[in-house]
DNA sequence: AATGAATGAGGATTCATTCAT
DNA sequence: TATGAATGAATCCTCATTCAT
């Protein structure tokens, strides 16, 4: 199907065309204009493939979103030992490597609420990331049954504030304050854990699994 | 003295106007048109006291900054026992009022980035500051005397972090949200902390003031 | 082509309406506005077809231009008999001509330095119709081979003032005034002149000729 | 009278500072906002001095008039033999020295027409001017009594337009187009001179006089 | 499906001038 | 007389989006 294919390629030109600009010039330089211009494509295509300008973007995270996703899964499901470090490690490191292949994926991520949509896009994923934390933690036992679904999400909040400020000045990151980062977070995060939580359990042992 | 009267009025105004848009619309809506609007003002007074639109945020920013340094001096000046716990609390509490006070300084900080000016402006603001916490808390001999700044650098950026967090759904906060992240901070804190640190020195008996 | 036809419509109502502005108002009032205004089309669609303000004006000078070595092309291409006197009085009345068509072409050329680069533009036009006229008089012997440059450019020059000055008052242009004006670059030209460029040179004998 | 010496010194500074500007920066960066700032003195006080913008274009030019009539008054009143030549030569030697000494009015003449009745103020002083060449000579016999104005007129402002063209590009002036416009000048003249006004009359010999 | 053309709305900023004091 | 403050009117230009073809 050539058409369908000749689709694709533009839908991917325009993503690759906006997501460069964002990296580069931030995300006010997104604008359907210069998308188009380097996507090589007429402004007016631009709207055969997204609704709007807000439409774009939100592709784009969607991408990201999708990306982590897989991410996070796989780093988790190889871990050997599950406790609140090495699942901290281990979700962090997974959220390192995506930036280091995508850089843009930071300036979305922080600067990318072009629209109301979108922030609650962002937000709601954000939420629902928390949430199966929440429940991954508490069915395996790492955490206490009872521990409120608002301190994951505060870690989560918290870990994504970390990484922005590590990769907000130099698109590589700083590992430095990652690093420190990680500490705090399994510092608080260890208040809420069992024993098990805190020495770890082997992958064997565990029913329940991260997943979809 | 009715004319100097009058032209504080007006930067009240205008500052005032910019502040709402901020709050209710981002850091985008503050248009020159807009707060003109707002403020009842013709667009071109604006520029009788401000020499361009970044420089109303900029202003904003500064009567932040200012009110900032007030509040948590005024705060650090009243305890009466020191410990990282203490700090931390009373730090916090200084921004909760802030917030509670501007909830449109969440906004300011975050969001406010508007020109590469008021970038640099922000991020000397968090260096200036951690740094006199850094000095204060390891001349106090509340934290070991080689601790890394970073680690307060840290520190301070996650706290602000927290109390976005915590004002970003609802601008009256959450004390849930901003409770557990005093005990992250101070968790982490107290892993670079003297034993005094962790404990408390009477202010009687400390010598280093906070201050300039 | 009905789509190639409504874009050579606009093009041509937004120059026809700059060029009334020039000629009624001065450069000054050649605004993206009153431009619009006046071309019956939205000033954001101006920018359609060119890229700014100075563009516009610069289409203007590059047609007036073009139409120029076309006309005085036509004009030397038909002399019977090559003199200093016959090809200023052919150059004039191309001019003229040009005036009698395009009165704006007047104001245009003397006020629309509107840009360092227009500026640019028209130096370098006098500078290369002055050559070519150097060119042509010294190849077909009608002045010493080794007459300044110079001389050509003034002449060139004084001529086109000439003719500002005949029209500047009236739009008709008055004849009494170039007539003079003739004499006095014949007066002038022929001081370098050779025998032949005083008496003329019939054009069957010429080998060289006008052109690019 | 220390008020008066205090407005004087006012006039003269803004003047200055208006003259500076406009040599410097071309007639549109003559703004009351600059004038004011370059003379140290509130935009408001401007308007004590002058009824608008271009009334300080139209003083300034005032002043270079003035300056003129001194300069060619004493430049022909020191000439011991007067012909078309001499008398020329010694006008623009007059406009000559004067665009030495003040570079700014080369600007201002050419570029200062910044409203309408400027431009009426520059085409009356060049018709009064031309209006007493031609009295001047025919009176004193140096051009045929019946002599057309218009001829002394299109002279007048050939002369203009040729210090124009030597001025134009590098404000000292291109001394070789200026003796070559002189040659032209006398060149046309002469044709309308009488043997008295192409050989030389004695001062002595004159009635007649320049002036007013 | 694709796109050249069109545009209303809005962006920041500057200007000459007036006016209340 | 002097002036800080105020402002209506313009300035150029860019934007996201739509529409006719």
């Amino acid at each position: 199907m050539p058409v369908q294919r000749r689709s694709r390629e533009r839908v991917e030109q325009i993503l690759v065309a906006a997501e460069q600009l964002l990296v580069s010039e931030g995300i006010d330089a997104v604008t359907t204009r210069e998308v188009a211009k380097r996507a090589d494509v007429p402004v007016a295509t631009l709207y055969q493939y997204f609704a709007d300008r807000a439409d774009i973007v939100s592709a784009l995270i969607e991408r990201h979103i999708l990306s982590m996703d897989e991410r996070i899964g796989a780093a988790l499901a190889t871990l050997e030992t599950y406790s609140v470090r090495t699942i901290v490690e281990a979700t962090i490191a997974a959220y390192r490597a995506a930036y280091r292949d995508h850089p843009s994926h930071v300036v979305l991520w922080y600067q990318g609420r072009v629209s109301p949509a979108i922030g609650a896009m962002i937000k709601a994923r954000n939420d629902q990331l928390a949430a199966r934390f929440h429940v991954f933690a508490t069915s395996t036992g790492l955490t206490d049954p009872d521990v409120d679904p608002a301190v994951v999400r505060l870690a989560y909040d918290v870990a994504d504030r970390i990484l922005e400020v590590a990769y907000r000045e130099r698109l590589e990151g700083e590992d430095r304050i990652v690093d420190e980062g990680i500490e705090m977070l399994v510092a608080y995060l260890e208040r809420y854990a069992t024993l098990a939580g805190r020495g770890g359990i082997s992958a064997a042992q565990i029913r329940s699994s991260w997943g979809r």
